[in-house]
This record gives C-alpha cells, structure tokens and sequence, in this order.
DNA sequence: ACAAAAGTGTTTCTTGTACACCCATGT
DNA sequence: ACATGGGTGTACAAGAAACACTTTTGT
C-alpha cells in the first residue's frame, strides 16, 4: 500500500504466521479443509489447517487469502479473525505466533482439484500438526455461537436455497434439531430472506419456494 | 518454559508488539487508561494506550503484562484478547502487528503512581497516536456486546458491593437506563450473586444490602 | 419531620414452544 | 394411488417490560 523500509534487525523477535480454518458443509456434516503436512522430525505424514508466513508487505488478511489460494484454490464466501496464538511450543521448531481465521466456503466451491486437500468432518478429526486441533476447536466454538445471533449460514448456502436446506444448515452446525414450523415462522419474520419466485424441482415431491438472504453476510439479528 | 532456539534469520517478517486497552468506572464514566506518548516525529506529545513488543520467549498475554507493569504499575482483574491489528501503516516508523488486549480494573486499584498516566472518559477521547482510537472503539464494542451475556461487570466493581451499585456499572457501560425492579428481578435470578450479609451505610439514608459473585469473572450466562 | 436511597409485586405484552395434518408433484 | 418432502396455525408457557409506593436510616 505505501512504501515502508524493511523492519530494523534488532526489533524482530517472533516469526508471525497466519492459519485458517475453512469450514463447509458437505453432505451431512459440517467439514474443515485440511492439507497433508510432513516436516520431519516432529510433524510427519500428519494433516493441518493451511496457513503460512505473514509477508513484511501484507496484512494478516491477505496473508491468508495468500496461502489458500497456493494451497488449495478455493474461493471463501467469508471470513472472520479468530484468535492470535502465542503458546511458545505450539511449533515445536521455532518459535512462531499464528494469527488465526475461519472462513467458509459455499458447496458450488467446494470441489477439491489438489489431490492433497480433505474435506473431513469436524466430529471426527485425527490428531492435527502443531495446535491446529486447538485452532479448529475455537473456531467451531465461536462459529457455534455466533450462528444463532447473524447471518454465518450464509456462507455456508448457495445464493438461493430452500427453507429445508437453510434448516438443515442450522441442524448441522448446532448439533441439534429445529421444529420445522417454529423454525420457517422465526426465519421469515426476521425479513432478512425474500423469495426468488422460482421452485426447486427435486425427485418426486412437492418443488420448495427459493429463497435468498437480502443480509450481508455475518450480520447480527437474533435469529435462534 | 522449554528451551528454544532463537529463530532463524531469514524467516523473520514483521515485528509483534501487543497492546492493552484497560477500562475501569470512575466516578460516573467508563475510562480508559492512557499513557503519555512522544516519539518525534509522528506521535509527538500524544497519549495512547500502553503496549510494546513481545519478547522471544513469552506469550502474548506476558507480554501485556509485563509491559503494563513497566508503564502503569496497576492490577488487572480480568483480561481477554480482543484483535490483532496488522494494517501495514498503523504504525508509521515501520511495520509493526499488534495483539490487542483488553482488560478491566477494580476500582480500588485505579489510583494513579505514575504522573503519565491518565484516565479518559471513553466518551470524550482526543486522537491518539498509533491506531489507538480504533482499538479502543473495537474493545469497546466487543465489552458492551458481552456486558449482557456475561458476567464482566465483575471486573469493574469491588469485590463486595451494593445492588444500585451494580445497576449503575451496567447504565454506565450500556449507556442506557434500566428499571430497578426488573434489573433486580433479573440478576437475582440468575444465581450468580450472595448477600453477604453486611451493609452498606452511606449518609443518610437506608443501608444497602452487599453481594459478591460467585461465578468467574467472564462467565457466560444470559445477564440482560 | 423530612430528605435520600433501598427495597418490593402485579399486570400486560411479547416471544418461545409444542404439536399434526393437508398439499403438490413424480412415479 | 402412493410415496416424498413442502407447507401451514393454534394453544399454552415463559420471559420481558411497564409501572408507584413503602421502608430505613441520618440530619
């Protein structure tokens, strides 16, 4: 953005990364991206969360956007800091402070072209490199939490869905079960949807009104 | 807290500092605790909130801890990260990320040792160096939106204290008035409060029953 | 006796929750 | 005609909001 001079030598102390957790849902389950990872001695033939170096001439933001698109070639539909990591033995080579985010990415984008990128359900991950089960289990917490007072799901839909698939998404995410009734009165009453005009024809039922949100994304209204 | 080799060169990108914003309830304001700043020739003769670098080898919450023992020598009650900044320009020597920090202070510990420190209403703040008015509004924000589901106003008031003294602390922060008999109604509810027992005399009038928490600083619990 | 702040209940309204049947379509 | 998922309304319970007077103390 503007021209900078490079940091003087004795003022660097840590080596600043950034993570990031991208969630989508993919069938039934709500999954994380991760990447394989092997770096002997201490991280071999493991997964992580992709992330990387923060450069002298980017913001953390752009760092991440950075090492996702070298990494994985997804396109993010939101995404939101999370947490600043600093534990002094969360690498166990050098001492690196993470600025860690959360992103989600919509089932249109979804497709993996790497053949090193896995989609695995959050309920059920393996043992992660460096602290990237911590990492993941942050985010779902505050991803948890913030999905019943804004807009998260959003990210997480096609631009237009049913009421059925949006109360799924809810399903999914919080682990619980909605009452179909209670759940389209709330939702609608919100006025933060309008109806597409157009049916989605699927097998042989009744087709659902299409719906889209007229919210930006990750807005605050209380919503469950 | 386990032996670490000094980072390489050549992975060292920007520098990391944290910075504190800390809140505490004077006399009838939220205040933020500021410190004298001159460094010719951007911040010349400014104040902002304190901070500085973060050493090899601590955390970042240490680092908030040490370095508000260097400037301010004062007790926090509680203290939560709040952001990490990283515009490439929000500091103008060179580029510097910052870990925020917010924190809170009981009103015994207010008093003021240093001559360079200054307690400002939020409400009425002069432009600070750095990017330090943003910081502030962003832990500002983040404080009001979990002062209703939390229990953080406990990091604001003495350990013992009086109902009306209670309903103040959440006027004062919210900015907004709340009705005595359903303030009262609500917080007793929630079982998170004991009468001690005791009384406070104050003047002429009425002696008011004491409480104290007995849940953690920070609890989550739908407040109001 | 009065000034000052503490303390206390009821009614109304809004919001959440529980719950079961008919509808439109494809096969 | 039937299987499949879409769509709808009502009654009850709980929680939020509005509102005014009595009590205890010091002067």
């Amino acid at each position: 953005m503007n021209k900078k001079k490079s940091s003087p030598e004795e003022l660097r102390f840590a080596i600043l990364a950034t993570d990031v957790v991208i969630f989508a849902i993919n069938n039934k389950s709500l999954d994380v991206l991760l990447i394989d990872i092997d770096i002997p001695p201490h991280y071999k033939k493991m997964m992580g969360i992709p992330g990387g170096l923060i450069n002298d001439d980017e913001t953390a933001e752009e760092s991440v956007m950075r090492h996702v698109n070298n990494k994985a070639k997804i396109d993010l539909s939101y995404i939101e800091q999370l947490y600043t990591f600093s534990s002094l033995d969360r690498d166990l080579r050098n001492r690196v402070v993470s600025v860690a985010y959360f992103a989600f990415v919509k089932p249109s984008d979804i497709l993996k072209r790497d053949a090193n990128v896995h989609w695995m359900d959050v309920r059920d991950l393996p043992e992660l490199a460096f602290d990237h089960n911590e990492i993941i289990k942050k985010a779902l917490d505050r991803v948890r939490g913030k999905f019943e007072y804004t807009t998260f799901v959003q990210g997480l839909l096609p631009d237009e869905f049913t009421l059925s698939e949006l109360q799924v998404a809810y399903e999914i995410v919080l682990g619980r079960e909605q009452d179909k009734r209670n759940f389209r009165k709330k939702i609608l009453s919100l006025n933060c949807l309008e109806a597409t005009g157009s049916k989605r024809v699927a097998g042989r039922s009744r087709p659902a009104e299409l719906y889209r949100f007229i919210s930006e994304p990750g807005q605050v209204l209380d919503i469950i």
